[in-house]
DNA sequence: ATGCTTCGTTAGTTGACACTTACCGTTAGC
DNA sequence: GCTAACGGTAAGTGTCAACTAACGAAGCAT
């Protein structure tokens, strides 16, 4: 989970996951959309595959990526959690505060 | 988006979230569940309040932080699409290649 | 075998940020 | 008014990471 947020914590990182959401790419077309050099997107592919949001796999001297949303299942659980716990704490202190209105 | 996923990235930011997300409270209580100075924790706050994660109110000499879980909208629903549509996308693939296998 | 392409890796630099220490403003109570 | 408690802010430091440039490895073609 720290991985993943913190790959996430980068844009151009969110980029990429967005780019690779739609299709399967080789770092060359990747690095082609962006204005940094081609090392740079394959270091960004590195975090992003540590952090389990994507895979990669080789096809003669290529390389495809694809990103991979069950890596993203940790981070939605604990946002999930997050918003309902706090969602319910803040409906309590409402109800609280309307009773003491009265 | 770019504030919120920051300030998600760093762990002891989801910590004081996850504290926050049970209980509205000020930040020396904050503080003394780590082991990090105060002035540490009312950064992070600051940082937790610009990107809508957290909001404050004063009450006399203190002042009171709780969970703003409208901040994680954003969030929630960018992930959630990236999650459908790598999905969607896994899955045409699959298909096709099944398709291809005859 | 020799280029050529595609990609990963290293070293080095620069900028951002988490943290501490010290200081200042604000509010409540004697 | 004075004092103490609570909290934000400035300056400084150390560390981490995003990026570039240069090099090396692996597979395909003529």
């Amino acid at each position: 989970m720290d991985l993943a947020l913190a790959a996430l914590a980068v844009p151009r990182r969110r980029q990429i996951l967005e780019i690779l959401g739609d299709a399967e790419l080789p770092v060359s077309a990747i690095a082609a959309q962006f204005d940094v050099t081609r090392p740079a997107i394959s270091q960004h592919l590195g975090v992003l595959k540590a952090a389990g949001l994507v895979a990669d796999r080789r096809v003669g001297t290529r390389r495809l990526y694809r990103a991979r949303p069950e890596g993203l299942d940790e981070v939605r659980s604990w946002i999930d959690d997050l918003w309902r716990t706090s969602l319910a704490r803040l409906k309590a202190e409402a109800e609280q505060e309307a009773k003491e209105q009265r």
